[in-house]
DNA sequence: CCGCGAAGCGTACGAACGTACACTCCCGGC
DNA sequence: GCCGGGAGTGTACGTTCGTACGCTTCGCGG
């Protein structure tokens, strides 16, 4: 093996393809031959790379959940104390709800999977494991959990809204749900 | 037109039929032929009711925003002040992540749909329209957006998570966004 | 310089698909 | 009692798909 005239970029140049198409089509319509021609590739590649779709397309899931890790990593890792914990998950849920349409999609169709098939479920929990890592550096577990939830339902409404909320709404949800004073319930019942 | 050999149950046990596929199978994997014969009706009825596939699956999913909205308001409709509305909130978000597997994907699928064909985001806005409508009966406008997402984030990861969490993280995380207090940050900056 | 085994490719096949459309069947008007 | 027409269906066509597999190409040990 290792003779030369392999193409280690092959591979991966397959797989980025992959989810380029995933986040333009759907995976209802990839297919072999698509993902060949966009990658460039002739199609025996494909069959020859990967021994079959499902195993393509669980590689490339695997791919797009490491780098959305990295995005966690690096908006939360990078965070020094408590309150630029907080501004560095509101930027994380406007960067995720605005910028990244891809990402965003990509997410989709993940939960779509995840929530039917438990091998993809497993790559959702490496996320959710590694997001909640970053947080009780500043928070106590159960806050941490609580965020880690309202980031991405902020995300996704935020991102599907007609008219997404704006940042401080964002700041304010999560200056609410990282307080831990609930002794005081809202005075009137009607606001 | 209606010669009494027309059968009007057709139409909806096809849709039902599809919605039940697609729960099982994913999108991705639907066809007229597989629907058919899970409704039980011959194949030339597909494109006899429905203009084609895009056609169907439009109407399904909104047949099945009907359904949901039903259950929000089942729940959010009764609750009669803040404190009911705070239990209806978790009630939904357990019942959602818990009991009905078939909604959850779904729903996941929907917002696959959503986040890239404008036709589909209608539906997810009629939805969001109403859960607020119910929300802020007890809570200002702000709140309410934030208790939207806060479920979406919730029953989410309750229902993806390996090990979900228990109804008290639930309810505190309701408590917390609906309390305006938000005057005292947590005192230490390590948990 | 020569073959040999691995790496990679082109092509072909059977299955499944969406859709069109000629057809049957049956009711209501006469 | 019959016939016109609309409701509903069976079938067939062209396309696209996943995958298998025989073939070519090429680096390297002898």
């Amino acid at each position: 093996m290792a003779t030369g005239h392999t193409d280690p970029q092959r591979r991966e140049r397959i797989l980025d393809a992959t989810l380029d198409l995933i986040a333009e089509e759907g995976i209802a319509r990839v297919s072999h031959r698509k993902i060949a021609a966009r990658a460039g590739v002739p199609l025996g590649s494909m069959t020859y790379h990967f021994s079959g779709i499902d195993h393509l397309l669980r590689e490339a899931f695997g791919r797009f959940t490491d780098h959305i890790v990295a995005v966690f990593d690096e908006h939360l890792g990078a965070a020094a104390d408590r309150d630029q914990a907080r501004e560095a998950v509101a930027d994380l849920v406007h960067e995720l709800s605005e910028e990244s349409q891809r990402d965003l999609v990509l997410t989709q169709e993940l939960y779509t999977l995840a929530a039917r098939q438990p091998a993809y479920r497993e790559l959702t929990h490496e996320w959710m494991r590694r997001s909640r890592v970053h947080l009780e550096k500043h928070f106590d577990p159960d806050t941490a959990r609580q965020l880690d939830a309202l980031i991405e339902g902020l995300t996704l409404h935020r991102a599907l809204a007609r008219e997404p909320h704006g940042r401080a709404l964002t700041v304010e949800a999560i200056a609410r749900v990282t307080t831990t004073d609930r002794s005081a319930p809202r005075g009137s019942d009607t606001p």
